[in-house]
DNA sequence: CCTCAATGGTTGCGTTTGAAACCAAATAGA
DNA sequence: TCTATTTGGTTTCAAACGCAACCATTGAGG
């Protein structure tokens, strides 16, 4: 073998060992005590942030298929956390929002999730910190723009 | 709403995006030309860049589930692509590794994910390589030690 | 030794996933 | 305006997944 492949080298590897991690502990806060799983928690975490949207636009969003989407917005629609408004200019599409109790519900969660997110910027140095910020909004940069829409 | 949570600068949410896309790009790669599915590929890859190792080990290493994992070496050695050695000291473990096949086809595979590797650091600039690095490898520290072995 | 717990690995099963088919509404073109 | 295409969203179906049960072997204790 001439020259010998490192994999713990290799980008698209720590990128998803970290995704992976992160994610996975991130995920039993929620899922534990608010019986949310993935496309769920992902679709509050839009609506919260960005405001209301369409199905199609988180599913593209998060890189999701529109069909796990359209799944996960069932269960939050009959758990009552979302809402669909009827867009009056096309009636097969519906603005997405967080009802009350998907607003209470979320408010509850994000300073648990800012909390885990806290705990791992308290073990980097500032300038790691510093660091960290400016090469993801790099990669960001570079693979993202590109939006593979799955469809 | 208090303090709005901003998605897109939430740490877990931007590690997840790129990991996703560089994954899903990779894949490409090695999932057309060559017929391998992710857990073929993690498989391949820590044997070619780590030596012989276990089912268990590779489990562990890339926090995969030990029923994919056996899964895949199964598919793996049907390929002729991998090859147990039974263990001596132990008769339930076996120790995998490539085949001459295997690493002929790890040798093709090589350059081309480094090349996609490539592409994506053409982009950055010195600077933002090095933080990139320093600050992965900060991630790491923090968030890989603690290593769920998810059974 | 002989039993009992622990461990490496495989397999069966229910759940989740993604692809493609599908429905309904909207848009473009003739 | 009538047809043909596209688009938002749902549903169906097969493949992939994770969990738990399982088999075989090993190691620890009595």
């Amino acid at each position: 073998m001439k020259q010998r492949f490192k994999l713990d080298d290799f980008l698209p590897f720590r990128l998803n060992m970290l995704a992976q991690v992160a994610s996975q502990r991130l995920s039993q806060i929620y899922a534990r005590r608010f019986g949310l799983d993935i496309p769920q928690w992902r679709i509050l975490a839009n609506l919260a942030s960005r405001g209301a949207m369409t199905a199609q636009e988180i599913a593209s969003f998060t890189h999701s298929h529109k069909s796990t989407i359209s799944r996960a917005v069932a269960e939050l629609e009959a758990r009552d956390l979302i809402e669909r408004a009827a867009s009056a200019r096309d009636r097969r599409a519906f603005a997405l929002r967080l009802t009350v109790g998907g607003k209470k519900l979320f408010a509850e969660l994000v300073p648990l999730v800012l909390d885990f997110e806290a705990s791992i910027f308290e073990q980097m140095s500032r300038s790691e910190k510093e660091c960290l910020s400016a090469s993801l909004t790099a990669l960001e940069r570079v693979l993202l723009p590109a939006r593979d829409t799955m469809t």
